[in-house]
DNA sequence: TAGGCCATCTGGTCCT
DNA sequence: AGGACCAGATGGCCTA
């Protein structure tokens, strides 16, 4: 299976790790074949990644540091001029081809070339957008965030997002059912089904063994006060 | 060096 | 007509 990713003190979501390990992280880190374990290539820092390339001369486009995606969107806000000094090549098709969709029949070749240049910006701030957009979904995925740890690739991050939603879901379900369980005011003489226990499978009872004084269901261990779930709780004075 | 990932350009298509 | 969205092509950077 799939090694979870190491965690990073600093940075998880609070609780996220933990609902992993309880739920067992097999479900949220089921990526697909091929983005799974080689995606969370951890501890390598990625450089100037992408970037420049494209229709030509990427020179321009260099952002050089890390973290592409996001720090180019933005500083190339300039792009009308940097897209053309940028498509040295794609502009050099472009003018071969000597046609830009059909609206751009019976315009000069000047005014072609500001429309391409536009659109071209256009296209571009489009992407910046998209990975602004990534980028906030890395941000509340948990993983080992940190700036000497790779980020997620785009397609790690969606499979990873999916999972998680699907992950929390499950996790959801679990906890609805045993508060359920709870309300029915049963002791629990014997172990909860490992799909009613979010807590792990030593966990026989989730709220330790000592009796506590106050709510016989033990609720009170949860959060230290009494449960407006808890039947027992409520019936109290 | 091959493969993965990425940014950009480009033309096509659809929508307003 | 213009903008948004999409997919293909291209080339750069990085890692194994």
């Amino acid at each position: 299976g799939c090694p979870l990713p190491p965690s990073d003190p600093g940075t998880p979501p609070p609780g996220a790790m933990a609902e992993l390990k309880s739920l067992g992280g097999e479900a949220y880190l089921a990526l697909a074949p091929g983005y799974g374990p080689s995606a969370f290539a951890y501890g390598a820092v990625r450089g100037g990644g992408g970037g420049g390339g494209g229709g030509g001369g990427g020179s321009d486009f260099h952002p050089g540091a890390l973290g592409k995606s996001a720090e180019s969107s933005g500083e190339q806000s300039g792009d009308e001029e940097d897209g053309f000094e940028a498509g040295v090549k794609g502009g050099a098709a472009f003018e071969r081809e000597g046609k830009l969709k059909g609206g751009a029949l019976g315009k000069k070749p000047k005014e072609q070339r500001s429309l391409r240049l536009s659109i071209n910006a256009r296209e571009r701030r489009r992407m910046h957008d998209l990975n602004d957009a990534l980028d906030g979904l890395r941000s509340v995925i948990p993983y080992a965030h940190s700036p000497s740890v790779r980020k997620l690739s785009k397609i790690a991050t969606l499979l990873l997002a999916k999972n998680y939603i699907l992950m929390q879901a499950q996790a959801l379900e679990e906890m609805r059912r045993l508060v359920a369980y709870l309300n029915q005011g049963q002791t629990l003489s014997t172990p909860l089904p490992a799909t009613l226990n979010p807590f792990g499978q030593s966990a026989v009872y989730p709220f330790g063994g000592a009796a506590l004084p106050g709510c016989p269901e033990k609720c009170t261990a949860f959060t230290g006060a009494a449960s407006a779930l808890c039947k027992h709780c409520n019936d109290k004075p």
